[in-house]
RNA sequence: UGAGGUAUAGCUCAGUGGUAAGAGCAUCACGCUUACAUCGUGAAAGUCAUAGGUUCGACUCCUAUUGCCUCAACCA
């Protein structure tokens, strides 16, 4: 056999994604196996692969691929999600480039425009993900517009307006004025700005005084309808029950009291807008007061705002403290830093604006989802833990969700008006069930569907993916159907701690109300992907790695490998080239040895014993390296689990075991120890194939010919059988030994072909077991067991034995008394701090058995090497 | 402002009430030894943020301080 000495990525990917899918190994259904499910969080459908992507659902692949191993029914359900507000405000810039205005056209046009530009860049990411080696069930692929992804969401609308929960109501939203339409309090970002304070003087009605009021948004004054101080505010007393004079409109407006007026800021006095405060809102419906609009829906002013109507609230902000300021109203303007709101879909600032609109009513609701997060007893585990608290908090202050959107791109809302009264509608599945329930409601038999106007507003894109879980598997419309049965709950839910509240808590809260039941058991929560600088990847700084050169410069092996080298659940991922090197690096390792293994030629003839006794050290040692990767995974500690593997294969296989079995040059190997090497090279490409699936199922594969049902794949993890303690104890001593020949080998810059005699004052008895290992690693002529110190010679120790390298006598005797004088110095110091610890009477009454047994045998070790190393100083001296 | 997290080698991070503190990468030195220079061997590198306290013993537990991160929040 002959295998090319380099490996080429791209060939072999692209040749193992093909092989993978047209032997169907991805696609599940269910059967008498243990189901392992996943359910990808939806992209957006017409997003392109990122970083924090790839993070993601390499994670998952991991997961899914050793799910696989395991012997489970392993499904991953992949799919897109219509992402209503970005999706559309990208078809509606396309529009707009085409010179089409979103008004002009109708719905169903609309919808048309949105449809094609879905199907056309529909599913990119999906593709991409392939790339990447994702093993999703293909066939399952889902869209949260999909005609029954769409009418689950309906039915589910209508069950939770039968149940009362959801209601319509004329109520203080998030106006996202760029988008047009309403946003969720979660869609909204803090962020810090700086602004300006503006001191302005309001008149007092029938007196010469004036108040002075701290506003950030002067040309909000058109909409003032109250002052209002602090009743104990004394500095104030004097104005109680007076009308204040609203600058440039001069309208009058009463000062009104109220305990919620800070004293300390500002001036101390409020000037209160209703309509453009969430606040003030409370303030002026407590207090009954006028509510003014004074905007626009694209937050320009109305006709309110007098001659500043149809400027933008930003540029009526300059212009309005300009007059001000002419006509001596502004006292004076300070710095200002606040939080101000704004879109997380386009950025822009939010106006908090009135209107009718759609509510879910979440205080039930929340009840079971935080039990099962929180409680003593919780069926759902958080990854890292920590974000518990975080969920508590949310889930603890909940505030009714605002669920419908001024968007067309969506689930229209199954709200039928049949009159122009507030509560003159229906909700129904659809217009003839809307006709019949709104002729029951109206007692009116003579209504017509032409009658019915359904709800122009869409429903906000999460309020489909919450049931996403449940939907993929049809679990919402026929839920005692097969699939939903045998994948719900899932297991493991991968994704960014971003949308623990958009997505994360809310399908919690639909998997109790419609399943009875949780969506998952865990929740593995990645970090953010950051550069090297610790600043967050955008477009805007151009700091992301193109997804897919990353893959074609370092193969998508090397990029999830490098991807999951630092990345602990929760901690956020300092993204660097480098890392993706280092998981070429260990490709090409693997992909070398395999090389190694095919220029062997294998003879019928006897084992040397160095290489039976090399196979059983690594056996065991490849059986704890198992069980520390089990309890890695068990954690959720990928990581921690990749950098186990990583060492086992680079220094335990291809460091230690390939060179201790590997024959000399041209000289052939033994069957028994190459079907051994071969059969443990096995073992290792499983529990590295579900990080890289590409090179070890092309490794597996050169090894010998597999059937489709022999691929690595679909083979079986390795099961775990007992280790052999002593036996990896006694090797970590050799492998001491081995160091330190090396060691004397680079002093003296003696070449390894250089066959070396050897010397061994064995103090601590070791046994002979490694011998032939230390004798071949060390390319040692003779060993010889010695009781007295060998003149001439190099040392070193390890533990209380002596080694001896003979060098005729070529030894630099200064250098050598320093070396031994130096660890002798080491040793007494570190005998001392021991021995001071067991004379203290307090720690030997104090301290358990087993840790004053510890230091005993600390100070018997020490006390040994400190004889041999005095015996070493004499001899030379 | 509040809550939570975090502070360990140049970088990214493990770590345990009882080993004069570990890994990977980076660095440096030497080496093209016959799988791999995408490599090998070796070396150097830390007052475990600061100050107190508990303890026979603290990097580990407690308190305070400082820095950083995240989340939440109506101070106009």
């Amino acid at each position: 056999m002959s295998i090319p000495s380099k490996y080429d990525a791209k060939q072999v990917e692209s040749k193992w994604y093909d092989y993978w899918m047209k032997n169907n190994y991805f696609h599940s259904t269910p059967d008498e196996r243990e189901p392992y499910t996943i359910v990808i969080p939806p992209p957006n459908v017409t997003g392109v692969l990122h970083m924090g992507h790839m993070l993601n659902n390499t994670i998952q692949d991991v997961l899914i691929r050793r799910a696989r191993l395991l012997g489970k029914n392993a499904c991953w359900v992949p799919g897109t999600d219509h992402a209503s507000i970005a999706t559309e405000a990208k078809v509606v810039a396309k529009l707009k480039e085409q010179g089409i205005d979103k008004n002009d056209l109708t719905r169903e046009e609309f919808l048309k425009h949105a449809w094609e530009w879905t199907e056309e860049y529909g599913g990119v990411i999906l593709e991409q993900l392939k790339k990447l080696g994702c093993s999703c069930d293909w066939d399952r692929t889902k869209f949260t517009m999909d005609d029954d992804m769409s009418e689950a969401v309906i039915k589910v609308f209508v069950d939770l307006h039968e149940k009362g929960l959801i209601y319509r109501g004329y109520r203080m939203v998030n106006w996202d004025p760029e988008a047009k339409t309403t946003l969720s309090d979660e869609e909204v970002i803090h962020e810090e700005r700086q602004g300006l304070l503006y001191y302005l003087n309001y008149k007092i009605e029938g007196s010469k005084d004036t108040l002075t009021i701290a506003t950030t948004r002067p040309e909000t004054i058109f909409g003032d309808t109250a002052i209002c101080i602090n009743p104990n505010d004394e500095r104030f007393s004097h104005l109680k029950g007076k009308n204040a004079i609203v600058p440039i409109c001069n309208r009058v407006i009463p000062i009104i009291e109220d305990e919620y007026v800070d004293v300390e800021f500002g001036t101390g006095c409020l000037k209160v807008t209703p309509a453009h405060d969430e606040n003030d809102k409370i303030l002026g419906d407590k207090h009954k007061l006028e509510v003014v609009d004074i905007f626009n829906e694209d937050a320009s002013l109305n006709s309110f705002g007098m001659q500043f109507e149809g400027q933008d609230r930003f540029v009526a902000r300059k212009a309005v403290a300009k007059l001000l300021e002419e006509t001596g109203v502004l006292a004076k303007t300070e710095t200002h830093v606040n939080k101000v709101g704004t879109s997380e879909r386009t950025k822009a600032v939010i106006e908090p604006r009135l209107s009718d609109q759609w509510f879910l009513k979440m205080e039930e609701l929340v009840k079971p989802a935080i039990k099962a997060v929180l409680g003593e007893d919780s069926e759902i585990n958080l990854f890292p833990k920590k974000f518990e608290n975080t969920y508590r908090h949310w889930m603890e202050n909940i505030r009714d969700w605002n669920i419908s959107r001024q968007l067309l791109w969506g689930q229209q809302i199954p709200a039928y008006f049949y009159g122009d009264g507030k509560e003159d509608f229906v909700v129904a599945e659809n217009k003839e069930e809307a006709l019949v329930k709104a002729q029951e409601k109206t007692g009116n038999t003579a209504l017509k569907t032409g009658d019915l106007k359904q709800d122009t507003d869409a429903l906000d894109t999460w309020f489909s993916s919450w049931l996403w879980p449940m939907s993929v598997f049809d679990g919402i419309r026929n839920p005692e159907n097969e699939d939903i049965k045998y994948y719900y709950p899932t297991n493991d839910l991968v994704t960014g701690p971003d949308i623990l509240f958009f997505w994360v808590a809310r399908m919690i809260i639909s998997g109790y109300e419609y399943k009875g039941e949780k969506p998952f058991n865990n929740v593995y929560l990645t970090g953010l992907v950051r550069d090297k600088q610790r600043r967050k990847m955008s477009k805007s700084l151009g700091n992301s790695p193109d997804a897919l050169k990353l893959i074609e410069e370092y193969s998508a092996d090397g990029v999830r490998v490098g991807l999951l080298l630092s990345s602990a659940a929760g901690n956020d991922l300092m993204f660097d080239e480098a890392l993706c090197q280092q998981g070429k690096g260990l490709g090409n390792k693997l992909w070398s040895a395999l090389y190694l293994t095919t220029i062997w030629s294998v003879e019928d003839i006897e084992q040397p014993n160095s290489s039976k006794i090399a196979i059983e050290w690594f056996e065991s040692k490849f059986q704890k390296a198992l069980m520390e990767i089990e309890d890695h995974f068990g954690k959720y500690r990928l990581s921690d689990a990749l950098m186990a593997i990583y060492k086992l294969i680079y220094d335990d296989f291809c460091g230690w075991l390939l060179e201790m079995v590997k024959p000399a040059y041209q000289q052939p190997i033994d069957k028994k120890t190459y079907n051994s090497v071969m059969s443990i090279f096995e073992d290792n490409l499983k529990i590295v194939h579900p990080f890289m699936p590409f090179l070890t199922e092309e490794i597996w594969h050169q090894i010998s010919e597999r059937t489709p049902e022999e691929a690595l794949i679909i083979s079986k993890w390795p099961e775990t059988k007992p280790v052999n303690e002593s036996l990896i104890s006694e090797f970590d001593f050799a492998s001491e030994v081995i160091s330190g020949i090396r060691n004397i080998r680079k002093q003296k810059n003696i070449p390894f072909k250089d066959a070396i005699g050897f010397s061994i004052i064995n103090n601590e008895k070791t046994t002979t077991t490694f011998d032939e290992v230390i004798a071949k690693l060390g390319n040692l002529g003779s060993v010889d067991y010695v009781t007295e110190t060998v003149d001439g010679a190099l040392t070193f120790r390890v533990k209380s034995n002596e080694y001896f390298v003979p060098m005729g006598g070529r030894i630099d005797v200064d250098a050598e008394i320093k070396k031994l004088s130096d660890e002798l110095n080491y040793t007494e110091g570190f005998l001392k701090s021991v021995q001071k610890k067991l004379s203290n009477e307090r720690f030997v009454a104090g301290a358990p058995e087993q840790v004053i047994a510890n230091e005993r045998k600390k100070e018997s070790d020490a006390l040994a090497k400190i004889e041999t190393l005095k015996t070493s100083l004499a001899s030379l001296q």
